[in-house]
DNA sequence: TGAAATGTTGGGGCG
DNA sequence: ACGCCCCAACATTTC
């Protein structure tokens, strides 16, 4: 009589190195499920671009388990007593997530399963390193990056393990992926998003391959110029767990890289791990502000600014591009996240919640801790964050990081013919300019909705109130 | 992982 | 030759 173990899949979607998976083939035979869950209390749906990466993930899971990769949809306390009942599993394997909705239900399921005797265990799958590990001398959670890296950085990451030998994968009932609908129709806006995305643990390994031995290179340097090829682009990868940060950083170890190239990337992945890191010392980060002074800040409201900040239509070009390159891609440049960030907090005083939701909706590397960790730093809320008065000239960035408008004129293809000299400031362009490159202030593209030295004066005077506030206590 | 305002320095034009 | 002014270039501080 064999062993059946079930494993429970969520953000971990791998063969390889994937510590739950291998603890239960060594038990024995092995039940692959993925549970879509939209029913647990708080936990936060999935945005459109996660979805659709969730959808082509799974189906290239499903792929490498022989098509016996189970799909169930509901609470998924339920669906794991019905599993076992189903299969006559007596252990329950997972890797563990990080959020605070996940936390108290992966709780409250391990309490309960165990109460019937079922054998459970949970292990890390995501993280260097688990986000309660570093610790200062004085035994206290890090509040500033740099030192935490250090003493992140001198523990060694664990190296990856390979996938397991001799899975025995069983059936049981599964729904179809089709049904969950989780891709777009109408309208398909991802159309031709396979061509930028290879979802799956063999398009992550592909990619990773292809970073070391291309843009590693030069990359300290050449990251910041977002018109080049020049990043990794693992960052949805990681997030679904295709690939382990573990197998990344034992990759770079071989990939004999310029030391100041992969100390750069090593360092990104390093804010990775701070935001998890943060995300579990305040599992409030997506939603409260980390420095409660902020909580006075005196945020405007304007459906109509967030419209035009949305849709890439501020007027100001650099920032007009990242926002459609999210859009249409399902990526931005993070030099580009950041400016459009400023812009929506600083520039609009938008609250940065608005921000963070639309990016949870867009990004396909939608991340509860990078995606709130980033929002807060941008917004000078959050630890060890960017100073609120850092307000990004967004000409000026753009001048500095796309110096001849490729970046521009890729994803705003009506300003393509602009002269460089004005590729960043159509308002500022004569106009007998503007009508030999076919543009029509106000109608091909807008006018900014803003100016930046009204804007950047009213932001500052906003952040007195954030200055005078009391802030609460333990900060 | 900024930008703007303000301060300092030094070279060149000029009386 | 010298002082004065202008201003660019760079440094510092302030937001």
């Amino acid at each position: 009589m064999t062993t059946t173990s079930l494993v429970w899949f969520r953000q971990d979607l791998r063969l390889a190195d994937n510590p739950a998976l291998a603890a239960a083939c060594a038990r024995g035979a092995v039940v692959a499920i993925y549970i879509l869950d939209e029913a647990s209390e708080g936990v936060r749906p999935l945005g459109g671009a996660s979805r659709w990466w969730l959808h082509h993930s799974l189906a290239a899971l499903d792929r490498a388990l022989g098509g016996k990769l189970v799909l169930r949809r509901g609470d998924p306390a339920r669906v794991l007593d019905e599993l076992i009942a189903e299969t006559g599993a007596d252990a329950v394997f997972w890797n563990r997530l990080y959020d605070a909705a996940s936390v108290a239900r992966d709780a409250s399921i391990k309490a309960a399963l165990r109460g019937k005797g079922v054998e459970v265990r949970s292990f890390n799958a995501s993280l260097l390193f688990e986000p309660w590990e570093i610790k200062t001398g004085a035994d206290a959670p890090y509040k500033v990056f740099t030192p935490f890296w250090r003493a992140a950085y001198q523990r060694g990451a664990a190296p990856p393990a390979s996938a397991p030998k001799g899975l025995k994968v069983g059936a049981a009932r599964t729904e179809g992926l089709n049904d969950w609908a989780l891709t777009p129709s109408t309208p398909d806006w991802a159309a031709d998003w396979r061509r930028y995305w290879t979802p799956g643990e063999a398009g992550a390994r592909a990619r990773l391959d292809a970073f070391l031995s291309g843009a590693i290179k030069g990359y300290a340097e050449a990251r910041d110029y977002p018109a080049r090829d020049a990043t990794s682009r693992l960052s949805p990868h990681l997030h679904w767990g295709e690939i382990s940060p573990r197998r990344i950083w034992a990759a770079l170890h071989h990939a004999n890289a310029p030391a100041r190239d992969a100390e750069a990337f090593q360092r990104e992945l390093g804010w990775r791990e701070f935001s998890y890191h943060l995300l579990h010392q305040f599992p409030d980060l997506p939603t409260r502000n980390w420095k409660s002074a902020f909580d006075a800040y005196p945020w405007r409201t304007s459906a109509a600014d967030v419209r035009a900040w949305r849709r890439g239509r501020t007027g100001y070009p650099y920032i007009d591009a990242g926002l459609r390159e999210l859009w249409a891609t399902g990526y931005m440049h993070n030099r580009v996240r950041m400016a459009v960030a400023s812009f929506l907090i600083k520039h609009l005083r938008i609250d940065w919640r608005v921000g963070e939701a639309w990016f949870w909706d867009t990004l396909v590397d939608a991340d509860a801790a990078n995606n709130a960790a980033s929002w807060q730093w941008v917004a000078g809320s959050g630890a060890d964050a960017a100073p609120y008065f850092r307000i990004f000239n967004p000409v000026e960035q753009g001048r500095k990081f796309d110096a001849d408008g490729a970046y521009v004129r890729r994803w705003i293809p009506e300003l393509k013919l602009l002269p460089v000299r004005f590729v960043h400031v159509p308002f500022e362009a004569p106009s007998a300019v503007l009508a030999q490159a076919g543009v029509r202030l106000g109608e091909t593209y807008p006018r900014p909705i803003v100016d930046h030295a009204e804007a950047r004066a009213a932001a500052l005077a906003g952040y007195e109130r954030v200055k005078s506030a009391v802030p609460r206590e333990a900060e």
